[in-house]
DNA sequence: CTTGTACCTTGACTTAGGTCAAGCAAGTAC
DNA sequence: GTACTTGCTTGACCTAAGTCAAGGTACAAG
């Protein structure tokens, strides 16, 4: 088998492996892996820059990508940090724009780049729009919490409530993320976030050692509802 | 005519002269005209709250309507203040889930409200499916700007570019929102604006009488390149 | 071994903006 | 008229969280 055989070959089985893209049928994703390009992009590299012109989305396959605005003077916010099986930059499928913000490598990401052209072809594909769809719903649905934990919660509800959207609500957690990216990703500086973490493990509310983070009793009676 | 008959007549102008509603083709707004509901909600009153059970959505053709999410403790987190021409409660629509948010009623409104049933129909339109797709696509794309918004830009920024989304770049506003409401739709309390408004004014960089604000000179070049 | 460089932590300080409470102006109800 | 309400303003005060600067710690490069 050559080279060229394998790599659609891989490309097909991420976009299989892939949560919204592996929905696609058969026919579609095989037009799909023909169709889309890999790319391996190592951590702390961009995929786009805010203001960068381009015509593909993304299917993040494995890794994990930071996606934010920065305003003049330097400050920035983290729109969402995305991991494998979402898919990103498809706000400038509809119209002719610049990407409208920066997508940063966090982890070594694989990613499927998919060029508008193939987009709008999948897109009569009743199974894949509806797919596409929902996936847009949910992001408008994060979008909305977003705006409400940014806005009505201080850093420590941020910090618990970031945690229970991106892993779930667990005893015990494996974190791959660094500590200077979350305190991105709630909103907040590295020393804040530093801080909030000694008052918490001073409080016995949680424990970090390395990268096992755990929960105390507690903390989960105080976020029952939510 | 009868009654019932001109009723019909009312709802056909609305989803006429509706942004997204009246690009339906005529036998789409015709189902649409006879499958909708039209209700007059006057101000202060609420459409739904969070967590009522419902299978609508609305849209707005007159008046205005805040969406926001309030916390245990009572803080709120303005999502969007709607005028005529939108659409909101759509996220309902795919998932039998109750409304997350507040929609309060803040000019006397006119809404029709779309039984899921008849969206789902709807949707088979090709026309309404494109125009409603756009129609997320850039409530994804404002909830992206508001949740930088929020976070790296202050109360002051935060005001001239509710201006500027709300109204467009003018040198002269007519503004009918109290300014309690325009508080909260920037993330602050009157308290704070309030004192921002005076600064302003001393300033010189805008003057407020009734409902006539002005910009000056300044403001626009300080705000050009946004 | 030493130098560098991220990342994280800690301390001292500042500040934007929130809270609480009082007052005022205009509109409406009686 | 007086009283009540609602929206807005002002003052005094407070505090969560940001900034700036200095150290640690650990791994990587020479």
């Amino acid at each position: 088998m050559d080279q060229t055989q394998s790599q659609a070959m891989v490309r097909q089985a991420l976009i299989k492996a892939h949560d919204i893209l592996g929905k696609l049928n058969n026919e579609a994703q095989l037009e799909l892996g023909q169709g889309c390009k890999l790319k391996m992009i190592e951590a702390d590299s961009y995929v786009f820059r805010q203001g960068d012109d381009g015509d593909s989305f993304y299917g993040l396959c494995r890794g994990a990508v930071r996606v934010f605005k920065q305003s003049p003077e330097g400050r920035e916010a983290t729109v969402k940090i995305l991991t494998a099986g979402e898919i990103f930059g498809e706000a400038i499928m509809f119209r002719r724009i610049p990407y409208p913000a920066d997508a940063l490598v966090l982890e070594d990401a694989s990613l499927l780049e998919i060029p508008r052209e193939l987009f709008m072809r999948l897109m009569h594909n009743e199974g894949f729009r509806s797919d596409f769809f929902m996936a847009i719903m949910s992001k408008l649905d994060y979008l909305t919490r977003r705006v409400y934990f940014l806005t009505a919660l201080d850093v420590e509800d941020r910090f618990f409530n970031y945690l229970f959207e991106q892993y779930g609500k667990l005893a015990s957690y494996r974190i791959s993320t660094s500590k200077k990216d979350i305190a991105a990703a709630i909103g907040t500086v590295p020393e804040t976030f530093s801080r909030l973490l000694q008052r918490l493990k001073a409080k016995g509310e949680i424990s970090w050692e390395g990268d096992e983070l755990q929960l105390s009793q507690q903390v989960f009676k105080r976020y029952e509802g939510a």
